[in-house]
DNA sequence: AGGAGTTTGTGAACGGGAGAACAAAACGAG
DNA sequence: CTCGTTTTGTTCTCCCGTTCACAAACTCCT
């Protein structure tokens, strides 16, 4: 009875949006071992969720299955890249180029899903004579006529801590609004602009917890 | 009026566990700059977060503040390490030393928050000979008799995807019972083990999703 | 000592997401 | 063509997490 727009579904829940990343890549896995159709069921047990909550997950979509049948492989999975964005091509540039971003611009993972890395970006003039997986790497001074040139809106953050603000601020006011930052800090951007972050040991240290509550209390799940 | 237990608050929530890393840092960037003591309004706009989800989040770990005054800083950043177990010292095992490994291993991030890379392991004999961060990089045929010797319970892999889930295996037969998987694999393990997933290039698609809605529909949250 | 001003800790309302359960729809057999 | 089977899409309920708002408690000043 809502009337919704069938070209885009409006308003994805943001814990779906999160998901439909991890859906499409067992998808990928899918089509390339050669299945063409798969259930709700079959598609949950390869990305590790509850069939149910998939199921619900691609109805903000649309719907694209069949019932009684499942959904087709190839086109669910062209669905939800076009509904992600990842079917065009997007422009990423990386600044700090030390061990991590050494291991982000070679990460073969970007390029296969839609990001291109137009350019390497380091503060360091020792490093400028570096090339990093087919890049040189390049004085942050070029950053705005990097973003202008190639209409970059995404970049990614892999500097020490304390030069991840002053970064970001050039990033956002060279007119990019989407970051990634691997810095161990608290961004703080203007409206409009999306941060993402992830930070390292921030996941160790839940495990560690998780770890400790497990040795502290030993019978409190698990009947020994 | 519940009878709660006073050394150990009990189920700390999910949520609020995975800020208390965060509010440990700005605890300690605070404590570096001389701060004696903090408000939860200063702690918080420290953190990233709203004040009053701050004081609750504290409030599950017991009473540490002092009303019309604030927190003592030192002290409140002791509970909150000793909550999360990073007053103790975790042995780290690290598999697979390509770039990611390598940047893991050199991050300098983990070292002082408690833990201690104890070894790096990779299944390619060629990278045996190499030292990293001032390890040797052994043969991942040695996992066992490391985490037996060093009680290590931690594990991270750093592997091609394909390889991942035998490492798991292999980690969880070996008596490690919390992971932190960066390969882009969903990993299935026993009750009992935890594991936590870095996932590069779902987050860049998570930004790309906000991305394209930001082109596709400029004027729709902000009034033109 | 008493009152004004601050700041914490928490009870209560609110919103969003997870999971169960079921109705609707497609297919195939007879 | 009809009935049974399979699987999707959706509704409903419950639970977790966030936020508001306020009482309790502490300090400082007079």
């Amino acid at each position: 009875m809502t009337a919704r727009t069938p070209d885009s579904a409006r308003d994805i829940p943001e814990a779906t949006v999160a998901r439909l990343p991890v859906y499409l890549r067992a998808l990928t896995g899918l089509a390339e071992s050669g299945t063409t159709t798969c259930s709700s069921e079959e598609l949950a047990a390869t990305a590790g969720v509850n069939s149910a909550k998939l199921r619900k997950d691609l109805s903000y979509l649309g719907s694209y299955g069949t019932r009684g049948v499942g959904y087709d492989v190839e086109y669910l999975r062209y669905q939800i890249a076009r509904e992600i964005g990842v079917t065009q091509d997007w422009p990423v540039v990386i600044v700090g180029i030390g061990n991590l971003g050494h291991a982000l611009a070679n990460y073969s993972g970007f390029r296969s899903r839609g990001f291109r890395v137009v350019a390497l970006l380091d503060a360091d003039p020792d490093r400028h004579e570096e090339v990093v997986a087919g890049l040189d790497v390049r004085s942050f001074e070029d950053l705005e006529s990097i973003v202008a040139d190639n209409a970059v809106s995404i970049g990614v953050i892999a500097t020490p801590a304390v030069a991840a603000q002053s970064v970001a601020d050039r990033m956002v006011a060279a007119g990019i609004t989407s970051i990634l930052n691997f810095a161990p800090t608290v961004l703080s951007v203007p409206d409009g602009v999306d941060v993402r972050k992830v930070d390292l040991s921030i996941e160790l240290q839940i495990l560690a917890y998780h770890e400790q509550r497990k040795s502290v209390a030993p019978g409190a799940e698990v009947v020994s």
